[in-house]
DNA sequence: CATGAATGAGGTTTCATTCAT
DNA sequence: GATGAATGAAACCTCATTCAT
């Protein structure tokens, strides 16, 4: 592990655990067991830094998301798969789930980054836009449909980490099934 | 409006605008006439004031939520109302919303404070559960079906704030139905 | 007991036991039952109620040493008798000692209030001055003297209060022999 | 001078000339020309450098004290070269002495600090106790002999610093011999 | 690439004091 | 005499960042 490497994971795990805020460089020159001089070698500043690890989720996120996707599933099918890839993704990487989720809608993290970072799912978009024209999914804004999805499968994680809901098959199914019918056309 | 109403006021704004870490007390107190003094008076300390500022939304989003329901009601149009309600109150007053989404899953905010505030919005509790026992609803965990409304509103308001989609009437009602279509039984 | 003595009071025990750097104004009105504005009514500042604490522990401090002397005792006797009143005054009022033992050299006390302190116990420099006189004491500078002996009464004290020595009458005697044998001509 | 020595030094000069409570960090910043973070580098706060201070000074107060003791002098002959070596080590350090002295009792030095300080005169506390043992020294508390001693040789050394009276050699030996005659044996 | 002592602007908070009631 | 909300200067300390090694 490089120390650059020990620079990102030590300040996901400080920034989800504290906050950014409550995150000096300080104290992750010290968990990261690292110089303060060797992190300004890799990240411009704290910004930066931040700026990064964001982008770099964003687009280890965007790869979880397509995999065991290919052309001989139905429509349905896939957006099961999806779902449940993110879910996964999510479930099993509960800081970087927590950063992604904390830090899309804050103004910590730049426009710019925000920006570039949406192309790491634009397949997940021209998925929903395909499914309008087939007509197997409703007329709303694909945005709509995006986020309802994201925020169904970000509120059952969340559940599910907090311990307030046990997971099993059958619930996620259930909550699967629920975002599939909030979408879908009658 | 007394010292205390205005400091809270203006932290709102500020904190929306530029974030907790970007917005230090000097400014907090340059930007509601009062002197430091005087926040510490009210306040223990800056997380305190937030905390405060929190609950106090919370407890007023609560009120907002139940306005307008009475007994002659049927259970969708209850839906419909409290959906609206939750909507409206969140459209108009973008800064409480804001803050209220950035702060409810962050680690500012004191794990107590946000039990406490959770008892604001037991009407819309009770009003999901007594759906599933009448058999209007789908057997989800209570939690999961709440969160999943709130959700959808909120990407809805944020995406008409964002300016990323227009406002309109009908589609309102068929976000509102994609809510509905994601509880309801079949 | 009136609020002026009741912030006396207060101060006396918080400043022995926190130190005057913390004990700001806040805690004493706290800790005293009062309002801010009547701690100003009565001193004129912190200094002023800290100066007046001094000055009032002085004088009671003068009072108790000469208790008890009538000129039917021989000099000895006198003196035995003046270094168990301090003795006495002291290890009954712990606090009171810490506090003149503390605050004697410091830059804190106004050198004015010193001085005028000072004349509280003119009987005791009249005392050791005649001794010398008489040829009961050595020719050393009554300062000196004086100093020797608050200094062993404080120590003694101060090791009774800190437990380091178990006090009894025997030990008492020794003590203040010792106390004796640095000051009488041989 | 390393830059942590010049804060010790410039903090000792401060404190003593007008007390903790008014020597702002600010103040020892300027005067021992170093920045701010620089203190905090060396000392976690303002208490630790307080403590550091009087623990050093307390370390080499200890190493003056045995100056040029050795096996071929009587016990008389060491206890006045003892009582000397301090002597002359606060008189030639007045600043260490005031500080030492009005800090020794204060609540501003931690007990912990303070007691591993008291190891630093062990070579004293041992000094006494064998001349107890010898039969030369009365049979009273080691620690009120130190005491005893320790609190003349400070009245002597205050009073000849505040000019209330002339220092010479004649009075050295009789105040010396005052000190002796309060612990030797008749 | 890596180090860590040093920086100093600016952060949060304290605190003696006032004054209208 | 007594109250306590309000004051704002100044206190302590933090923290992102630099630079000589």
């Amino acid at each position: 592990m490089t120390k650059r490497e020990q620079v990102l994971e030590t300040t996901l795990n400080l920034i989800t655990d504290l906050g950014f805020h409550a995150t000096p460089m300080a104290l992750i020159i010290k968990k990261s067991n690292v110089a303060a001089g060797t992190i300004y070698h890799h990240f411009k500043n704290k910004e930066d830094l931040i700026d990064t690890l964001y982008s770099e989720l964003k687009a280890e996120m965007g790869k979880a998301i397509i995999q065991g996707i290919n052309e001989e599933l139905i429509y349905k099918e896939k957006f099961f798969r999806i779902w449940k890839n993110l879910f996964l993704f999510f479930l099993n990487n509960p800081k970087k789930f927590e950063f992604l989720e904390h830090y899309a809608h804050s103004p910590l993290i730049r426009k710019e980054i925000k920006q570039v970072s949406k192309s790491y799912y634009r397949p997940a978009i021209d998925f929903i836009e395909s499914g309008i024209k087939l007509g197997i999914l409703r007329e709303l804004p694909v945005d709509i449909s995006i986020n309802l999805i994201f925020g169904n499968i970000s509120t059952f994680v969340r559940m599910i980490l907090l311990e307030e809901i046990v997971f099993n098959e059958e619930l996620l199914e259930k909550t699967i099934q629920s975002s599939w019918d909030s979408i879908k056309t009658n």
